[in-house]
DNA sequence: CTGTTAGCGCTTTCAG
DNA sequence: CTGAAAGCGCTAACAG
C-alpha cells in the first residue's frame, strides 16, 4: 500500500495541514520543506487524486468523446487535444462511442460519474439528448467538428459549407459541368457540406441531379459503393466531390478495382488530407483541415469555461462560442482540365 | 450541485447503508426498493465515484497507454480494448506518449495517482523504467505487441520473428534472392522481426547484405528515405520486406513519386494490413495482424491479475504469462514471380 | 433486512 | 506560518 499523507506526518512530526499545503504550493518554512521533501522521496509518497478530487470537487481530467476512435480523424484530433490539456495540467480520459449512439450516452454518464471537469465531444449524431448527463451536472462541454440540431453549445468547426463550395467551384473553374457527391446527411458536418455542394453548383448555374447525389452514412464502404454506381451509369458525370476522408477511400478503393485511371476518366475531389493522398500514386486534391487548431482552440475554450465557474463572470461574457476554422485546398493531381 | 446518497436518505427515510446495499446489488425489500428509486429519479441522483473508488480503493478504470494514438495501429487496439472492457463493468483511461518516452513515463504516473486498477501498455521501448511507478504502487500491467529488455511483465504479442520469416520466405519461394528490409531495432517487436528476415535468408542459404538493411525508426518518413535510397542503388535488389505499417505507407509514396512500377520493377511485402492494401492500386501482400485479439487477451489477463489481487492465489497461478497469436499473410499483388 | 458508526486520504476553515 | 478539527460522498463491518 502506498504512503498517504499521514506518513509524511509521522516522519515529519508536521501537521496534516502544513504538508497539504507544501503539497498545492503554499509557503511553508524552507527547514520544513526539506523534512518535507525527504520523506517524500524516503517514502516514495504520490499524491491520491481521488481523494484530492472528492474535496476540492474537481479532478483535473478531461472526458474526451470521439464518436470512433479507429477513425483516423479522431486519433490525430486525440493527439492534439491531449497535447494541449497536458499544457494546463490536466489529464484525459477518453472513450469511445463506436458509432453507437446509445454507447456515447452511456460514455457520458460515466465521464459524469467520474466527475471529469469538463468534456470535449466529436459527436455522432446532431441529437443533444447524448450531453443530457453532463448538463444536468454542469459540466462544460465544447463540442469538436460538430454542432447539435436542438441546442447550443460551444464548438469548434471548420467552415464546412464554404469549404465544399470551395472544392466543388474547383472542379467548376476546371470545365465540370456534370459533378456528383458523395456525402451523408447524418451529422452536422456532413450536412453543411451538402449545402456547400449545391451552392456551388447554384452559383454556376448547373443543374442538381438526383442521381448524380449520394447521401449514405460516413463510411469506406458507403463511398465505396456509391462510386461504383457511379463509374457503371450510362451517363456517367466527369467528376465526383467525396465529402469525408473514410469516404475518399472507398472512392479510390473502387475506382482501382475497376482499374479506372484517373483524372483521365474521371476527376476527384476529397476532404480531408490525412496521409491518403501522400500514398496515392495519383495524388488526391482534397479540402484540408487544421487538425492542431482544433485541439487548440477546443481546449482553450473549455478551460475558460471551467474557470469561470469557479468564478461566475458577467452574463455577457457566458454566450456560447463557435470558432469556425479555415481551410485549405491541396492541389493533387486528380482533376483533369476540360476543354470548354 | 448533484444529489448525494444523502439526498435518497432524506428523500426516502432510509439508512445511508440501505441505499449503499441497493445501490451495490445487495438485497432490499421490494417496497424500500421501490421508494429508493423513485428518489433517485426523482433526485437524478448519480453514484460519484469519486468518492465510492476513495472507500473500495478502486476505480474500475483501466489506465491505456499508447506509444503514439495518431497511429492507425493503435486506434484500432484502442477501439478493440475499449470494447472488452465495457464487456467487463470497466472504463478506461486513454493516455498518449506521443513518441516521447519521458512524456510516456509522466503518463504513468499520472494513471497511478488516478488510481486505475490496471494498465494495459503499448510500449515505447525496451526499457521498462517507463512502469516503476506502476509496479511500486502494486498496479498490474499488460504489455500489448511489446516486450521489455530487463524485466518480464504480462504481455500479448503475435509471433513476430516467425511471420517476418514467413514473408521474407514467400518473396524466396518467388524466385528472389536479392532481399531487402527496412526495419527497425528501436522496438521488442521491430527487432524481432528483423531477426526472422536473416532467419529467412540464411535458411535460404542467402546473403544478408548490409547495404540491404535498413535500420531506422518505425515511421512513414524513414521507409520513405530507405525505399528511395533502394530505388537509386545501381545494384537494386528485387524485392523489399517493411517490417511495420508507417513504413509500408513511406514505401509506397516513395515508389508512386519515383514512378516505379510494382512488382514490375521491385516487389515488395509489407507488415499490417490496415486499410493501405485495399485502397492502392496494386494491392500490398502483408502480414496481417490480429487486432482484435490483441484487445481480448490483454483484458483477459488484466481482469484475472485484478482478481487475484483481491484474493491471492498459489504461487504456481502467479507466474507471467505471455500470450503469442497468430498471423497470417494475405496475398495482395505486390510480389512478382521470378525466374529460377 | 436495516441502521449505526467509523473511516478511506485529502483539503480547508479557523485559531493560535 | 502552523495545527486541530471538520467533512467531501461513499462503503463496510457490526449489531440489532
Amino acid at each position: 500500500m502506498p504512503a498517504t499523507i499521514k506518513d509524511i506526518k509521522e516522519e515529519t512530526g508536521l501537521s496534516l495541514a502544513t504538508i497539504s499545503k507544501y503539497l498545492n504550493g503554499g509557503n511553508v518554512l524552507p527547514e520544513n520543506r526539506k523534512k518535507i521533501e525527504a520523506a517524500i522521496n524516503k517514502l516514495h509518497y504520490e499524491v491520491n487524486e481521488i481523494a484530492r478530487g472528492l474535496v476540492t470537487n474537481s479532478t483535473r481530467t478531461i472526458g474526451v468523446s470521439v464518436y470512433d476512435i479507429a477513425d483516423m480523424f479522431n486519433g490525430i484530433l486525440i493527439h492534439h487535444i491531449g497535447r494541449e490539456l497536458s499544457r494546463f495540467g490536466y489529464g484525459m480520459m477518453v472513450v469511445d462511442a463506436a458509432n453507437d449512439v446509445k454507447k456515447e450516452k452511456a460514455n457520458i454518464r460515466f465521464l459524469v460519474n467520474k466527475k471529469v471537469d469538463g468534456i470535449i465531444m466529436v459527436p455522432s449524431s446532431m441529437d443533444s439528448s447524448v450531453l443530457a448527463d453532463a448538463v444536468k451536472a454542469e459540466i462544460p462541454a465544447v463540442l469538436l467538428d460538430g454542432k447539435f440540431k436542438d441546442r447550443t453549445f460551444d464548438s469548434v468547426t471548420i467552415n464546412n459549407r464554404e469549404s465544399a463550395a470551395l472544392a466543388v467551384g474547383y472542379l467548376i473553374r476546371h470545365g465540370h459541368t456534370k459533378i456528383a457527391m458523395i456525402g451523408s446527411n447524418s451529422s452536422y458536418t456532413s450536412n453543411e457540406r451538402l449545402k456547400g455542394y449545391r451552392d456551388a453548383m447554384e452559383d454556376a448555374g448547373l443543374e442538381i441531379r438526383s442521381d448524380y447525389s449520394f447521401v449514405g452514412e460516413l463510411s469506406m464502404e458507403y463511398g465505396y459503393k456509391a462510386m461504383n454506381e457511379i463509374i457503371r451509369m450510362k451517363d456517367r458525370p466527369t467528376a465526383v466531390f467525396s465529402a469525408n476522408y473514410e469516404l475518399n477511400l472507398g472512392v479510390v478503393m473502387a475506382m482501382n478495382e475497376a482499374k479506372i485511371i484517373y483524372p483521365d476518366e474521371i476527376s476527384v475531389v476529397g476532404f480531408d488530407n490525412l496521409i491518403l493522398s501522400q500514398v496515392l500514386k495519383t495524388s488526391l486534391t482534397a479540402v484540408e483541415q487544421p487538425m492542431e487548431r482544433f485541439g487548440v482552440k477546443g481546449v482553450e475554450i473549455l478551460m475558460k469555461r471551467i474557470h469561470e465557474k469557479k468564478k461566475p463572470v458577467s452574463d455577457e461574457e457566458k454566450d456560447f462560442v463557435n470558432i469556425i476554422l479555415n481551410t485549405h485546398l491541396i492541389e493533387g493531381s486528380s482533376v483533369k482540365e476540360l476543354a470548354p
